[in-house]
DNA sequence: TTAGGGGCTGAGAAGGTGCTGAGAGCCGTA
DNA sequence: TACGGCTCTCAGCACCTTCTCAGCCCCTAA
């Protein structure tokens, strides 16, 4: 496991270095937010432990950015402040847990195994099942290779059904989840969606599972 | 975003509705750790908040269990301990996060966001008899490598006889559970269903004991 | 061997579930 | 204002599921 600490605080990046490695872990060292963000860049790490307060580039900016360029291993970030705002402010924009200053270490290391647990493969930027591929960022569905254009309910209704892709999810959920909760569809409705993807996607690709809802047929699913 | 708050006392998990519902999202409450784990199993949560010190089961244990039952729905755990050790060992048991009481709110909601953008790779538990499987999310039967279709009848009377496989069950047994206990069905219509299902994953696997009811052959029958 | 009871099954009635075409309401654009 | 696209409802149809019934088979026990 190949760790990056962004932290220039000289004393705690030494100690965090020096206790990581305890534990197995290879850790890199960055001193501020212009060279970790380059680093990060370029890969090869499992995790990120991000100090906000940095000379250059905030932790922040750092985080965003990296989101933007669709980079998404887990960060850690850390903190002096401990506000209650700067907690959410660090998690809304894009990492995966806060650590407030002054941290235990016990607790550093708990979170981090947390963390690389959860692994980096959550967000796929682009999400496919089988020979169907939908890119939500940029709201754009291909089938086969060929695009396909979709109204926004619809483009929901798929993008629902293919994060649960080779499961079987029922119309009350898919009311739920793809339709506005506050408003009362009618059920009916589902089906009629059902049936306009089904045109636009190709039958055989979405299945009926009756009784219990719909199911959009996994990849390489033997029939 | 349907969320599932486990939580006992009655102010706290009445605020968090409250709070949580003005957010837009679905609210679950379950008042113990029995009933919060049952829920939680029935699935269609995208999240789950979870307390700590719960009657019937505490919160550990319920996410241990969860895991156990290979169901990866986020979960957010909340204790009124502060140790540092508590929160390793909420994390190393299996949940994705951890606040401690008194917490403030708005670091509540950043979290849940954190979490539900994170997502759940889900994997469901898969039943297996023998070369008989079933696969309750995806509403799946396969039979010595075959899939089989089965009408939701059929499916639930299969999947409860395959969480009781090898045991003799009762005709009584599966009417209470696999039909509606309201409705009194006539005993014969076990007996239908029975023959359905003979008829679909073959004869031998499903044993008749005569005035007791029916046995799902254990593995390894072959001999 | 026979009687009785438990279990099995084919037939069919009743109701449920899902699909579709038509069209109304709404909104943005020409 | 007219048009077109999107969303959603409605009603009708086709098909599937569920369950009951009646008759038969088979096991068991006297």
């Amino acid at each position: 496991m190949r760790l990056l600490v962004v932290e220039d605080e000289e004393r705690l990046a030494a100690a965090l270095r020096r206790g990581l490695q305890a534990e197995g872990f290879a850790v890199d060292v960055a001193h501020d937010g212009q060279q970790g963000l380059e680093m990060a860049r370029h890969g090869g790490y499992d995790a990120m432990i991000l100090d906000v307060m940095l000379p250059r580039l905030s932790g922040y900016r750092v985080v965003r950015q990296l989101r933007a360029e669709r980079h998404w291993l887990p960060v850690l970030m850390l903190s002096a402040k401990d506000g209650e705002y700067d907690q959410a402010d660090g998690l809304d924009c894009g990492a995966d847990d806060y650590l407030t200053k002054p941290f235990s270490y016990v607790v550093l290391l708990a979170r981090l195994r947390a963390l690389l647990r959860r692994g980096t493969q959550a967000r796929p930027a682009v999400l496919t099942c089988g020979d169907v591929e939908l890119d939500p960022a940029e709201k754009r569905v291909t089938v086969a290779g060929e695009e396909v254009t979709l109204t926004t309910r619809e483009f929901a209704l798929l993008e629902y059904l293919i994060r649960r892709a080779g499961q079987v999810v029922s119309k009350t959920e898919l009311l739920d989840h793809v339709w506005d909760a506050a408003l009362d569809t009618a059920p009916n409705a589902v089906e009629v969606y059902i049936g306009y993807l089904r045109r636009k996607i190709g039958r055989e690709r979405l299945e009926t599972v009756r009784g219990s809802g719909y199911r959009l047929a996994a990849a390489g699913t033997g029939h």
